[in-house]
DNA sequence: CTACCGATTGACT
DNA sequence: GTCAATCGGTAGA
């Protein structure tokens, strides 16, 4: 059995670090694309490759839940660098990565996965087919990983229950990265702080929000 | 206690 | 394209 789950984490090489997280949310935010994200639990294990990040910032960000302060709800975000803030939405959950202090809280959200590993217990937990729709969005890729409220605060620089991996496979591609405005939220909108994958069928989002949107034409 | 809302999703025209 | 279900957190009576 130990050897088996060791063979599926071949997959994915180093746990990031603390240091990586405790740098520029915006930064670790286009870093974090093409890092593997991995969940431990009883029904095994889960990986996908980040396709699709945002950024909410440490100060004058409105759109983020840190903006008005420390409380009960967002203390994760508040915490040291590399810990889970998991919040429920919608009758859902998401999750970010904590990332460096600067006065007040910063965080990545994980907008979507590429499904790697464990594609058939995300099925299960999904209920649904689809490949493309397992991770595709913050809450389906939380209810695919089974990550809920009991990972909030969660420190992911362990390779315990949840961490982020860098890929170490040979299969690992090259990619560009495209950025544009944040999706779902109704302040700070001109803020291009939404990256993903150019071109992966795994990402989330309208069709508008695929391009990054020109600032001025010239 | 009640009322309102959201970093969403899935069903529907 | 539109829209409502869903429920924990939060604010206010």
């Amino acid at each position: 059995m130990a050897e088996r789950i060791t063979a599926d984490e071949s997959a994915s090489g180093e746990v990031i670090p603390q240091a990586f997280y405790d740098r520029d949310v915006a930064l670790v935010a286009r870093q974090l694309l093409g890092k593997l994200l991995v969940r431990r639990s009883r029904d095994g294990i889960c990986i996908g490759r980040i396709v699709e990040t945002e950024a909410y910032l440490a100060s004058g960000d409105s759109a983020s839940h840190s903006f008005r302060g420390r409380t009960k709800k967002n203390a994760a975000m508040f915490g040291p660098p590399g810990l889970a803030y998991v919040y429920p939405i919608h009758a859902r959950y998401c999750m970010n990565a904590v990332t460096q202090q600067r006065g007040c809280a910063s965080a990545v959200l994980i907008r979507a996965l590429e499904p790697m590993v464990g594609i058939e217990i995300m099925r299960k937990r999904r209920g649904i087919d689809k490949l493309l729709d397992l991770c595709r969005g913050p809450a389906r890729l939380c209810e695919a990983l089974a990550v809920d409220r009991n990972l909030d605060g969660w420190n992911m620089t362990c390779s315990t229950r949840l961490w982020i991996a860098h890929d170490s496979s040979r299969r690992r591609q090259r990619f560009h990265i495209t950025n544009s405005a944040r999706i779902g939220v109704s302040s700070a909108q001109e803020a291009q702080l939404r990256f993903f994958i150019d071109g992966s069928p795994f990402v989330s989002g309208l069709k508008r929000l695929h391009r990054t949107t020109p600032r001025t034409k010239r």
